[in-house]
Formats: structure tokens, C-alpha cells, sequence
DNA sequence: TTTTTCAAAAATATCGATATTTTTTTAATC
DNA sequence: GATTAAAAAAATATCGATATTTTTGAAAAA
């Protein structure tokens, strides 16, 4: 298999929807055609397909003659985000415990130790722990194989992760992410699937009532 | 405010939207610009758009340098969809019985009693049954102010109306469509958000039960 | 000062044509 | 006859230009 070259479209698609998550491009900010044919030197059709489809999954708002924008933020959507996320997740990691194999417990030991090793380091790199993070939580439910499940689901963690993103958190000295991480680890591999969940929901909420105090403060 | 006149795109976008949920474009089938610009008379541009917006909500697939084309049916992703579909029903139900004011219980009532008219007229008109039926569903949960969770509940509620239409399926004698309603009629005006639940789960799973019988015989 | 109207400017939506890529067909080789 | 290679055909992806629509801003009227 020779390596795929995405086509201009998808890769505009990438670019886009990375610079609005890490709040380069700001919320309510317009998207005009021609700034951002500059900005990407492209052309406007597959600038247009790649808004066309941001807007399918929320990150952009198209409105019919008036263009596109970042999809705004707020603390009422960030509540309804985290709920569902919370709901999609605790489900795609409950049928993954069901189903997963010893396949899928190594690749999740593997990923913890990833995170772990970055988790001490601290501010080594941030963009790394992203990743790492990013990973673990998907190594997690990786044995879910509802592909319906998992892509809400993702929806829901992209959105989540703007908002992390762009209210830049101050970080709260009461918490322990990594012991947030090792309980829902340990009940994983125990196939504990309530108590996964338990700690699953303890740790979005977690992130997103620091998230929301961020926000809060910054629309005051 | 004078009447907002669609732009190609989103027209376009409901067409194709339209057509595929009713089969008319079945699935696999491949969505070729030239064919579909013929039969829209429209140019590329728009097409691509309004097909870009459909592939971020699972109605076509896309692929790179490949083109186009209609989402794919199976039984195991009619499944998915189904478990999904209860979920997030469910859950809007539960915020709307607990949110809902006079206005909504007054606006459930008339969406319920126009369904009853017609249910009776059994084969009347089925577009216009499939209307009535489709306002009741949102009743149901018009005063669930989550716009993510509807978001969400609609675009699977859209997959699982294609499955229906598509299978044609043959009525099934043992059942009582109308009385599956009214379970879940009487249920949330009564405020009992669990008996609703339970009464929403059953209605969804006996239509999605049909739905499989008559998709795994066409499968063989 | 505020509101309304109208023209200029900006931006969007759309089209027709062209450059690439993939698929199909045909021919050649083993 | 089956497999590979090359050429032709079809389809996609992209561009540059044009037609519409919306927004902006200035002038006139209230």
C-alpha cells in the first residue's frame, strides 16, 4: 500500500479543525473565503467543502448567504457537552470491558505507561501529554465496536477538548489527574465496568468544573 | 422578516437528503457529480458542498480521489444505531418530562391527537402518517433544552427512518402501533419518566425488530 | 440626535473550464 | 488461458472568473 496523499480538501479539513480546537481560529470569529484562501493558498472550492463539512460535526456554523463562523462557546453548551460525553463514554467503556481481549489489555497497559512517564515529567511538553492522554482514553474503549458509539463519542471529545484548550485552566493544586487515571485504569483491568465508570465520570467532571470556572470568569 | 430564499447548496443538501432516506438512492450506490448535476441541473460546486455536509452526518461516505457515495446498510450497524437511539431518546425524554411547562403538555396533546386521526384511516396516506408520526416523536421531547442531545437523537433518528424505508417492511399483526403510543402518551403526561422510558425502548425495539427480520431475509 | 434611504464596497455562492487521479479497456507477454 | 503493462476513458478535484447577496457608510429627512 503506497502512502495515501489526502486530497486538498481533507487536508484544509485538518488544518481548520485544529486551529479552531486550539482557539488559534476564536470562537464567533468570522471565516471568510478569501482571508483564509490567503491563509491556506488555496482556492474557495475545497476550502468551502472542508467548512461544509466542520459544520456537520459543530465545530462551524454555516449560515446560507451570511458564511461561516466558529462555532460559539458557552457555559450552558459546555454543561450539555459533558453530560453526553460523560453518558457516550461510561457506555463505549462499559461494552469494551465486555468485549475486550488480551490484545486490547496490553495495548491499554502500554498506553497508561506512556502517560505515565509524561504525567511526571509535568510541564515537559504539553502537546505530548495531549497526545498521551489523548491515547489513553482511547486505548480504553478501543474494544467497544459500536463504530456509531465511538464516533459520537469523539465528537463529543473534540468539542470537549476545545474548551479545554482555549480557557487556558490555571491548575488546581487539590488534584491529582494521574491518580484520576490510575483508578480508572485499575478498574478496567479489573473488568470492573461500574466502578470504570465511577472514576470515569469523577475525572470529566472534574476537568470540566475547572474548565467552567475558567469560562465563567472569563465571560464576567 | 421576508421569506429566506435556500441557497443551492442546502436545497440541494435536502434533496439528497430526501432521497437517500426514502431509497430512491440506494445504498452503496455510487453519487457521481456528472449523473447528479444532470438530475439536480446544478453545477459542481454546490453538489460537493451539500455532499460534503451529508458525509459528516453518515448518510454518504466519502473518499478521497474516490468520490461519493451511499452509506452502507447491515444488520450489525442497524444495531448500533438502534441501542444508540434508545439511549439518547431516553435520556431527551427524561429532561423533557422533568422541564416540560402547560405549553408543552398542551402541544403533546395536539401532536397526539392529530396522530390518532390518521392511525385509524390505517393506509390513508403514508407520507402523511409518517408526518404525524414524526411530530409526536418530537413532542415527546420538545422541552429538552440540551441542543446537543437533539442534535445528536436526530441524526439517528433520520438513519432509523431510512432502515424503515427501505426495508418495506410487512406489518406485523401481532402488534398495536397505536397502543405503543399511547403507553408512552400516557406516561409522560402522567410525569412518569421511567414508565416512558420503558414504553419509548419497547416501540423503538419492536419496529427496529421488524426492520432486522425483513433486512437479514433481503441480506440472504 | 436619531432614523431612513440609497449607493458603494465587500463577501458569498455559483458556474464553466482545466488539471489530476482512478478505473476500464485493450494489447502484449509469459 | 492467465497475468502484466500500457493506453484510453471516465470521474474527481481544483481553479479563476462572474453573478448575487449582504453589509457598510454616507447623505438626507424627521
Amino acid at each position: 500500500m503506497v502512502k495515501a496523499v489526502n486530497t486538498l480538501s481533507e487536508s484544509t479539513y485538518e488544518r481548520l479543525r485544529a486551529d479552531i480546537i486550539a482557539g488559534t481560529l476564536a470562537p464567533d470569529s468570522k471565516l471568510r473565503i478569501e482571508e483564509l484562501r490567503k491563509r491556506y493558498d488555496i482556492s474557495a472550492s475545497p476550502l468551502r467543502e472542508a467548512l461544509s463539512r466542520l459544520s456537520g460535526s459543530g465545530l462551524v456554523v454555516a449560515e446560507g448567504q451570511r458564511g461561516f463562523a466558529v462555532a460559539p462557546i458557552s457555559v450552558k453548551d459546555l454543561d450539555e457537552i459533558t453530560h453526553l460525553r460523560i453518558m457516550l463514554e461510561c457506555e463505549a467503556m462499559r461494552q469494551s470491558i465486555a468485549h475486550g481481549d488480551d490484545d486490547w489489555e496490553a495495548d491499554l497497559v502500554a498506553a497508561f505507561h506512556r502517560l505515565s512517564k509524561l504525567a511526571n515529567g509535568s510541564a515537559d511538553d504539553v502537546t505530548a501529554f495531549e497526545r498521551a492522554n489523548q491515547s489513553f482514553h482511547e486505548a480504553l474503549i478501543e474494544a467497544c465496536d459500536s463504530s456509531w458509539l465511538l464516533r459520537l463519542r469523539h465528537t463529543l471529545y473534540e468539542q470537549h477538548r476545545r474548551y479545554r484548550m482555549i480557557s487556558l485552566l490555571e491548575d488546581d493544586q487539590d488534584r491529582d489527574v494521574h491518580a484520576e487515571h490510575e483508578a480508572i485504569y485499575q478498574a478496567t483491568l479489573a473488568r470492573d465496568a461500574e466502578a470504570a465508570c465511577k472514576a470515569t465520570e469523577d475525572h470529566i467532571m472534574r476537568t470540566a468544573e475547572l474548565t467552567r470556572r475558567s469560562l465563567a470568569a472569563a465571560e464576567s
